[in-house]
DNA sequence: TGTCTCATAGGATGCGCATCATGTCAAACC
DNA sequence: GGTTTGACATGATGCGCATCCTATGAGACA
């Protein structure tokens, strides 16, 4: 049918999507208004009849951006063991695959330094997806239920891991160092919440031993 | 006696200087040379007799930004364990001073997403800095033994920890939110890397409680 | 059928920026 | 002392970009 308002919807998507891809690969400062309306299949006029400035684009497609992936890189970590679902979800966190591919990336790596940078604004807005992340982390079945604080813990070094880890393998230029940057991540996930049957979550003195070398470095999506 | 040279080189301090400070805080897009020069005390038109495009002042800023921090955070980690050595050093990165202190910062933290977006060349700059800093993490000591290659994973995850640890709280919005991550993550390394003799009799949590990072923002202790 | 609305197109404007061109003056060198 | 050199200043040049303005054409609506 094509109404009026379906159209614009779906040119908002498109917009929202081409935004949202650019802003990954290009930054906040980097992804310029013209070329995500060409992608979009429009012309720059069109924008402001869908946003006001280009922060609002900003914000709406980091939104966009987080939406979009969240459910695809939680997957069904359901049922599993706390530390084993952090685990999971660190394997498939830091993928050379996964570093690769910047315009689909998890948008809380590839924006993090611009967010530092930028106004309270879209910190606000960063915050808020970050807490929502989280939150999908500790709890990705009953949505409702309040989330443990020691978890929310866990999860906050998890997620400082995953992205401090995957921003170095992607800024460094040897494709072996950033190789072994993601492994060594991948196997720190595993030492800071050791598989259950070592111990508890928190508290715990692991025993000292370097246990390394237990890393299938094969990627998979 | 001010000779040519001397003023050229002086020229050259102040610009990598102030370069070094603004790329920290605006990004690699974001300082321009303009305001750099001027923040210099020179002109624009007087950049291209220090440098021949802004790609490469971003390098050597980059290096200087850099080379002018290692010595300072690194202090004097000597003679301690391992694992305190590296504890040490995550409770001096993980403050809110260096948070708030964008412009005098970790380079590498500040700039990570900026290289992750960069050329070929910026990125072996920024990995040459990355081996540069675990080097002087693993042997702050004496400079010319090799590295554990054990210690060398330990130091890159703790890496990956402290820079996604800082870059989260730079990126977030609310205070008590932003402290909480450099807080868990300060608890995270300690999880990560527990100390030697950590025996169940002595029970020294240090950092359980909530934190009061120790705010001497850097050196001078 | 005829108005109205509004998403979109296509300039236009003005600014910031990297880079280049030219001028200047003091130190360096003969 | 006279010439040369080169760090620096000043002023283009041209581009990319955010934003604004105006026109248009097709759906909405009467």
């Amino acid at each position: 049918m094509a109404s009026r308002s379906d159209l614009k919807e779906a040119s908002l998507r498109r917009i929202l999507t081409a935004s949202a891809s650019r802003l990954r690969a290009e930054g906040l400062s980097g992804a310029a208004i013209a070329p995500v309306m060409q992608e979009a299949g429009l012309t720059h006029g069109a924008f402001y009849a869908h946003f006001n400035n280009k922060e609002e684009l900003a914000a709406a497609a980091f939104r966009f951006a987080l939406l979009d992936n969240r459910p695809r890189w939680m997957g069904q970590a359901r049922k599993e063991s706390w530390p084993s679902r952090l685990l999971r979800l660190g394997k498939r966190y830091l993928t050379t695959a996964h570093r690769d591919d910047l315009t689909d990336s998890c948008a809380l790596a590839a924006l993090a330094s611009d967010a530092a940078r930028s106004n309270s604004a879209f910190k606000k807005v960063y915050e808020e997806e970050l807490r929502k992340s989280l939150h999908a982390i500790c709890v990705p079945l009953d949505e409702g239920s309040p989330i443990d604080p020691a978890r929310l813990d866990d999860a906050i070094a998890f997620m400082a891991l995953c992205v401090g880890g995957i921003s170095l393998a992607r800024a460094v230029d040897d494709p072996v160092f950033s190789q072994q940057i993601l492994t060594v991540c991948r196997q720190a996930v595993q030492r800071m919440f050791p598989p259950d049957n070592a111990s508890p979550t928190h508290l715990e003195v692991p025993d000292q031993a370097r246990n390394r070398d237990e890393a299938q470095s094969h990627d998979h999506r």
